[in-house]
RNA sequence: GCGCCCAUAGCUCAGUUGGAUAGAGCAUCUGCCUUCUAAGCAGAGGGUCGCAGGUUCGAAUCCUGCUGGGCGUACCA
């Protein structure tokens, strides 16, 4: 629709162009004129042409408007502004063509996009405490992400990597074993939230090692331990993780984000992924040995510009190691290992088993959730793996480590996965030093200054997940009892609804490179640009079809016939902004599959929203006595709060009965 | 030291291949519920787009320098 008028549009023009003033340009940009009575089209490339030929902008539009105005889609030219081409769209076709689609479920979406599979890997949380508010910036980025991707046909895979043999884990088992003397089958018998209790338990245990430096040599053993497996620290270890990633699954279930794999680190070093990894890296001499110096006994890679005939202490600098000198292999190694395999470079497979979803899962019900294993259970598994391109949802600070397994592919040569090697990056949610005290955490003289404080899971400085949600559904579950006497259980899922809308709308809003100072009176707003504001505009539409049916009438099919919608759109420049608005939801997932910034879905869901609302405001419909203007109204109705309604499931929120 | 990022209304933020009069929300003030729900709508005030140069027909946007802040640069991730 859109995408196939702007195209003809553009080869058109770029035909003109080039016979008139023979000037050849790739492409051309169209922008959106101020007002939509001026069009909906703008293109200012006379300027640009103005200085090439030499001759007045406006003339050079003139000649262009002169011909581009007969192509299918398009109402008219017109030159303004000096020298902007704007174009008018058919108004009746645009509309109806846009009913019809939206009766099909294609929302305006035309053509599909090539095959070839995507994987998006994103929550990644360290199994080894409760998740916190910056991990839900991860995991509701990457979740919405996935919808755009799929909304427009692309085949994805979702993967939440589980760093279960790691180092953070490691801490909360020298918590348990060491601070707090408790065996595995003490541990396994403690109740209530286990994801809670680990997150004191991580707090605790930089003191535990500031206090001795036998303390502190726990760290390293208990890593290796975890590492080696088939010992009773390991075992306590992977009973931490998986129990803390149900508790990790069953938030995220909350919010609505699913996954269709959770690769496990344990596996990428069982399986020997890495080891293979590693031998391929030192075949092709992208890391080496060192044997003096401060990276003595390491395997490195060279992540500078120096070579290693430079000055030793030069190069060292620029060394980033990938094996430590007591053996154990780095994150990072392991991530090459496993961006490796998710290209199908490796040679190698993991094993699969089917793992339960969590209570409340957001996926279909043919939506399966594996896990990898040492051996399969005897279920054929999906082909996982084996991605064209490769998204990595993670924070920014992890820019440089991302580009280091970057670097480790192009040094074995893998050129093109490098370049489809894509670190989706965003910034930190960090806490306004006012609301930490208000949560109570105690602050030194010198964060007090600070504009905002890191989130930090080491000193347990933090909003949980869990609480934030219960927060929100406890306050929208209070606005729900004042408006309306409901039985208790729909309540509660209708306060659900406007939770899960207000927290994800708050975390998406945001451009990726904004830091969230989070602040707890902003996130827990139900009023202006917020979810719930989106959602009640499409409750609102839903209620005048509701109130219509009660009345025995019938609503306009989107695919049918519309007598008089022509005159009626030409005639209604607001009403006509509302339905191409409504149409433009498609281009605005295209752009943000290109530049991941989701929070222009989320301002595109506001100002339709606010668009409906002011309609909504000025035409009474259900009252209307001209029938055809009242189906009209209806039509244009139905398609906003559709759009709406699918601009929100692609953000992970639902719509909910009543509000 | 080096690298990356940020600075736009009182506050929080949009403004993404350079385009028409720089926009939202919150907060403040003034109105609007006998109507399809006021979680709403209308209106008002509020700007040296950090500073200084440069490129351009055109700069919040691109380049250079400066100021202030954040992050990274770990045998953590």
């Amino acid at each position: 629709m859109l995408l196939t008028i702007t195209r003809n549009l553009e080869h058109a023009l770029l035909q003109s162009i080039f016979e008139k003033y023979g000037v050849r340009y790739d492409s051309l940009s169209f922008t959106v004129p101020p007002r939509i009575e001026l069009g909906e089209l703008a293109l200012p490339v006379a300027f640009d042409l103005a200085r090439k030929v030499r001759q007045p902008p406006s003339r050079i539009a003139g000649e262009l408007a002169a011909d581009a105005g007969r192509l299918p889609g398009v109402g008219g030219v017109e030159v303004a502004g000096g020298g902007y081409l704007n174009f008018h769209l058919d108004r009746e076709a645009l509309a109806i063509a846009l009913a019809r689609s939206i009766a099909e479920g294609k929302f305006g979406l035309e053509a599909g996009e090539p095959a070839g599979k995507t994987i998006v890997e994103h929550t990644n949380i360290n199994p080894n405490k409760a998740a916190h508010i910056g991990h839900l910036r991860n995991a509701t980025l990457g979740d919405s992400f996935v919808r755009c991707l799929r909304f427009l046909g692309r085949q994805v895979e979702v993967q939440n990597y589980l760093d279960n043999t790691g180092v953070q884990v490691a801490d909360v088992v020298v918590g348990l074993e060491r601070m707090q003397n408790r065996t595995l089958a003490e541990v396994a018998a403690i109740g209530g939230k286990f994801d809670y209790f680990c997150w004191d338990v991580y707090a605790q245990v930089s003191d535990f090692y500031q206090r001795s430096e036998e303390n502190k040599q726990w760290r390293s053993r208990t890593l290796q331990a975890v590492e080696a497996g088939g010992n009773p620290t390991a075992e306590l270890a992977q009973h931490v993780a998986m129990r803390i990633v149900d508790a990790h699954l069953a938030t995220m279930a909350r919010i609505n984000v699913s996954y269709d794999l959770l690769p496990r680190e344990s596996e990428i070093l069982h399986l020997h992924f890495w080891d293979t990894a590693f031998r391929l890296l030192k075949e092709r001499g992208a890391v080496y040995y060192v044997d003096e110096g401060k990276n003595r006994g390491c395997w490195v890679m060279n992540t500078g510009e120096a070579q290693q005939e430079a000055v030793r202490a030069e190069v060292e600098d620029d060394e980033k190691i990938i094996v430590r000198s007591d053996g154990t292999v780095t994150y990072v190694g392991k991530d090459i290992a496993y961006q490796l395999w998710k290209f199908g470079l490796l040679g190698l497979d993991f094993h699969y088993r089917r793992y339960p979803l969590p209570p409340g899962h957001p996926g279909g019900p043919g939506h399966r959730l594996w896990i990898t294993a040492m051996e399969g259970d005897g279920t054929p598994a999906p082909r996982f793996g084996h991605a064209e391109r490769v998204y990595n949802v993670i924070d920014t600070r992890q820019a440089y480590l991302q580009s280091i397994v970057v670097q480790g592919l192009r040094a074995l040569g893998y050129t093109a996965q490098a370049e489809n090697s894509i670190h989706y990056s965003y910034e930190m949610v960090a806490l306004t030093p006012a609301c930490c005290e208000e949560l109570g955490f105690p602050l030194s003289e010198s964060d007090r200054k600070r504009p905002y404080v890191e989130v930090s899971g080491r000193k347990g400085l933090g909003v949980k997940a869990d609480d934030l949600l219960d927060a929100l559904e406890e306050k929208a579950l209070g606005e729900v009892e004042a408006r309306h006497t409901l039985p208790a259980e729909e309540a509660r899922r209708i306060a659900h609804a406007i939770a899960v809308g207000a927290l994800r709308y708050f975390l998406l809003r945001f451009s990726r490179n904004t830091v969230i100072a989070f602040d707890l009176k902003e996130a827990l707003s139900f009023d202006g640009e917020t979810g719930p504001y989106v959602q009640y505009a499409v409750v609102r539409a839903g209620n005048i079809f509701r109130k219509l049916e009660e009345t025995g009438e019938k609503a306009p099919a989107l695919a049918g016939d519309h007598p008089g919608l022509d005159d009626f759109l030409r005639e209604n420049d607001e009403i006509w902004d509302l339905v191409y608005q409504a149409a433009r939801l498609p281009e605005v997932v295209r752009q943000i599959s290109q530049n991941l910034e989701l929070g222009q879905l989320c301002k595109y869901a506001f100002s339709l929203a606010q668009k409906f609302n002011l309609f909504y405001h000025k035409y009474h419909i259900l009252s209307e006595t001209d029938p055809q203007k009242k189906r009209h109204l209806l039509l244009v109705t139905d398609l906003v709060r559709r759009q709406i309604e699918k601009a929100l499931d692609l953000l992970g929120c639902e719509v909910p009965s009543k509000m």
